[in-house]
Formats: C-alpha cells, structure tokens, sequence
DNA sequence: TTGCTCCTCACGTCACGTGAGGTGGC
DNA sequence: TTGCTCCTCACGTCACGTGAGGTGGC
C-alpha cells in the first residue's frame, strides 16, 4: 500500500514513468522532455535504464503542473522551482503573467468583433461571390478608417440587389438565420457592433 | 507617378521587395516567406535574380494581409484565395474561426482568474516564502476543489501570524497596495472573485 | 514464447526572426 | 570605390506528438 503501488512493481515508493502519467495525466513523452532539459530528472534509473521516480520527484511533478497551469513557460517554471527567496520574484512573475493573459484577451476580443462584424455583414447577403467577400475584409481592415459617402452607398447598392434577387421564401430564411444569429449574441456584443458600425459612417 | 515609384527605378508599377515591404508593413522576410511556400511568388525576377512584384501582386499582398489580420493561416489563406465559388466555404471557415477565438478567449479568462485569485490570496501577505506560494498554487490547481475546514483554518491561521509579524507601516502600505489592486478591478471581475472565493468554502 | 512497457533518436509543428556569407546596382 | 539592397542557405523558436527501430520484464 505504498504511495507508488499499483501493482506493476518496483521498490515501494517508486513509481514507473508509465504509471506516473496515467496518475497524473501528464505525457510520458512530457515526463521524458522534462527529463531530457533538466526540468524533472527521475531519482535513477533501473538495470534495464528504465527511469523511476521517487516520491520527491512526484511532488516535484505537481508543482510543475501547477505551475503550467498558470500558464507558465517550463524555463519559468524553472526559474520559480530554484527560487528559494522571499517570493517577490514570484510575485513579480505572476503579475507580468496577469499583463500578458489580459493582453491576449484584448487582442482576441479585438478579432472577435472583427470576425463578429465581417460575419454579420455578410449575413445579409445570400451567396455572396468570394471576390466580394475578400473587398468586405479589406474593407474592415482599414482598422478605424471611416468609409467614404461613396464607398458607403456602393456597398448599400450592392446589398439592394442582393436582396432584390432572392425570393420571398429566401428571404425569409435569411431573416430567420440573422434572428437566429443575434439572439446568441450578448447585450455587450451588440452594443459593440453599433459603436462599430457607427464608426465606419462618414461624418458629413 | 506610377502605382510602385518611389524613385527606386524599375519598370513603372513593379515593386522591389524592400519598398514593397516599407508600404505594407510585411517584412521582407515574410515576402520571402510567402514566395517560398507559393502562397505570393512575385510575377518575375530582374536579371540580377532580384524579385519584383506586379500591382495584380500587390492586390494579392493585400488580401494576404486582410485575411491575415482575421487569425487565418496561411494554409487557410491560401485555400481563401483559391476558392472562386459561392463563398459558402468562406463563411463557414470564418465562423469556425470565430469559434476558436470564442475558446481562446474563454480560456485566456479562465487563466486571469486563477491568476487574480492567487495574486490576491498572496497579496494579503506580506514575503512568502516560495514553498508557501507553491502550496497555495497547488491547491488551486484542485480545481473546482472545496477545501476542508482543516486546510480553511490552516490557510486563515497562517495568514493571521504573517499579518501579526507586520509593523503597522508595513500593515498600511499591504492595504494600501491592496485597495490599489481592487480599484483597478473591474464589477466583474471582483463578482466573479466573490463566486471563486466561495466556490472554495466548505459547505458544512 | 507472447504482449506490454520501456528506451533512444529524429522529424514535424507555425510563421517567420536572425545571422552568415556573398553578389549586383546607384 | 563605397554603401545599400538584394540573394540563398540554415538554425532557432516552444513543448511536445508521432513514428521508427529495438530491447528488457511478467
């Protein structure tokens, strides 16, 4: 019944790389890349030169994980386990950590109402030719650049004959999937969508 | 006056790859780049081997960077660029597209939150040592995991006696940086700690 | 003797960044 | 003749996944 024993032997306390993952969910290919940069070097090796981890070396294994799942790099995680100070660098680490994750979420939300807003613009078309779509995004990628009275009146005309060309029951399923597609969207989208929108008016 | 002069030579309308990357912002490298993998072979080359680009590649460069700025590969990219039907295809890979920002995005909070709640949780002391960070990561690791009232007593016990150890300055400037920390949090943010915090309370 | 686990290479991933070393054009 | 731009390799990135080919232990 020791902390290690499931059956397959070894020294009581030992644990076989094999098990160790099925225990802990890690890869045995991750366990051996742990080994092989010095991250997580199993206690020994047997006669065969099958590695065997030791209870130390498990504990170690959930810090490690630990660590990961904050979404640290393993030279970081590195860095925290050698760290045997007061912890500020630690602190220090996690903090830049929080700025990098709020970061990716600002650039992921940025392309969400990207995507959100290029989908939603041609929702209103029924099979709009690729062309078209590619004109669409480049016209969104003029990131924060107004349209032109023109420009705007192009894509109006545009839409007009769009529509004009389905059938009534077509349009009905249009109007349906575009029901359909707002009510997933969250109050705080929609709000977005209209900033947008509002944003690539002309000001005249 | 042509499309490509900015006094560089060439014939009128082509592009050297140095000028071309100026005016798009792309790296020359990535132009190289995107030669190699045949996503944007420039129309020719001049005798001296150099690569010149025509505006009908310019026009391609542009779509490459509109779908680009999407999230897109360039493996999708090009499929994008190859695709000259309806456009059902398209807005599919767009929507799926958008469905892996949504992940991204979840799981980037996912990451803030446990950040925010360990930080926060270490932020109520004054230098802990790393080990004490460590366990305190661990056990929010256990995700989704109550803590016993043993480990709910230990935690508040220990916090207790850091606090004690604390002069009355250092105690000021802890809540200071605290009440610094909180203001900077948003409604949601601070709910959503609320919920953390008691998702973990023992339930007896 | 047959599976099962373990072992060590070693390539592939994704879109380039960054030298190294060398050659034409104002 | 001197810079500047261009060229082609080719390694490095990050944390493994995925075979290939081979060898000990129940």
């Amino acid at each position: 019944m020791s902390s290690g024993d499931t059956g397959t032997g070894g020294h009581a306390g030992t644990w076989r790389i094999g098990d160790l993952a099925r225990a802990t969910g890690v890869s045995v290919r991750s366990l051996r890349h742990y080994d092989a940069v010095g991250l997580l070097a199993p206690s020994g090796r047997t006669n065969a030169g099958h590695r065997f981890y030791t209870t130390s070396d498990v504990r170690r294994l959930h810090r490690i994980v630990a660590l990961r799942s904050l979404g640290l790099g393993l030279a970081e995680v590195r860095q925290v386990l050698a760290d045997s100070g007061t912890g500020a660098g630690v602190v220090d680490l996690l903090r830049h950590q929080l700025d990098q994750v709020e970061q990716r979420i600002a650039a992921q939300r940025h392309l969400r109402r990207r995507l959100v807003d290029v989908l939603d613009a041609l929702g209103e078309r029924a099979e709009p030719p690729v062309p078209d779509i590619l004109d669409l995004i480049e016209g969104t990628t003029a990131v924060d650049r107004r349209l032109t009275r023109e420009e705007l009146d192009r894509m109006n005309e545009a839409r007009r004959t769009a529509m004009e060309q389905l059938s009534p029951q077509q349009r009905e399923e249009l109007a349906a999937r575009r029901r359909a597609y707002r009510e997933q969207l969250s109050e705080e989208d929609l709000a977005e969508m209209r900033r947008r929108r509002a944003a690539l008016l002309p000001l005249d």
